[in-house]
DNA sequence: TAGGCCATCTGGTCCT
DNA sequence: AGGACCAGATGGCCTA
């Protein structure tokens, strides 16, 4: 390992790191989109089979293009809330080989080995902090767009993560195209004077000069609050 | 059957 | 000392 890359980063500092609007390099040049195309295809569901609207928008179109899908029978995955005892003695029998004790994953110990009962609290401690982490995995993907059905398999751990992460950019990328909309349209001339519809969202960037680098960073695009 | 994903156990490290 | 966090190892389940 090298030196630390510093704190993650959850929005871009300014305008300018965002993607063109209908431009969607970040998204498309980012090396973990390579990884959410890759585990897309294990997980993303078919968008537009569940239901469920995507938002438009071309980093909307990169994103549903990632969300490949394989939507198969129910992948519901067992959470057994057992007792801690019988949760160990479960898996003692039935994931760990026989007589496979001493360091997890066959790392040999080098201390004395902790009393059972201590053992035992330390396993039950681990697998709760796992379960509130697969707890809040669910909470990320219930609010993150992507087919939630129960003849869709759940996203895995890697993909809400990369999804979940792509959206943010997406959302961002939005936001950003929005303000820069209101910016120009602040400055252009009284309505009556602009013949025709109001273009969709998304296709208005093409008609107003502007460019990201233009505006300032969104003062409410910080990790602090 | 291979590969992906997961739960669990375990030991090490850091923090309070 | 106890708890949180982390990473390695392992085996089970499921799908292509």
């Amino acid at each position: 390992m090298s030196a630390a890359p510093g704190p993650p980063q959850l929005f871009p500092a300014a305008a300018a790191d965002l993607p063109e609007p209908g431009e969607p390099k970040a998204l498309g040049g980012d090396p973990y989109l390579a990884l959410a195309q890759r585990y897309s295809q294990t997980a993303f569901a078919a968008y537009g089979a569940g239901g469920e609207a995507f938002p438009g928008g071309a980093a909307g179109q990169e994103l549903r293009a990632t969300m490949l899908g394989r939507a198969s029978e129910s992948g519901e995955e067992q959470s057994d809330d057992d007792d801690e005892e019988a949760a160990f003695e479960g898996a003692r029998t039935a994931k760990r080989p026989a007589g496979g004790g001493g360091g997890g994953g066959g790392v040999p110990s080098k201390r004395p080995k902790e009393p059972r009962s201590l053992r035992l609290s330390i396993n039950a401690r681990e697998r709760r902090r796992m379960h509130d982490l697969n707890d809040a995995l669910d909470g990320l993907r219930s609010v993150i767009p992507y087919a939630h059905s129960p003849s869709v398999r759940k996203l895995s751990k890697i993909a809400t993560l990369l999804l979940a992460k792509n959206y943010i950019l997406m959302q961002a990328q939005a936001l950003d195209e929005m303000r820069r909309l209101v910016a120009y349209l602040n400055q252009a001339p009284p309505l009556a004077a602009a013949p025709g519809p109001v273009p969709p969202f998304g296709q208005a960037a093409a008609l107003y000069p502007f460019t990201g680098a233009a505006l300032p960073a969104c003062p409410e695009k910080s990790t602090t609050d």
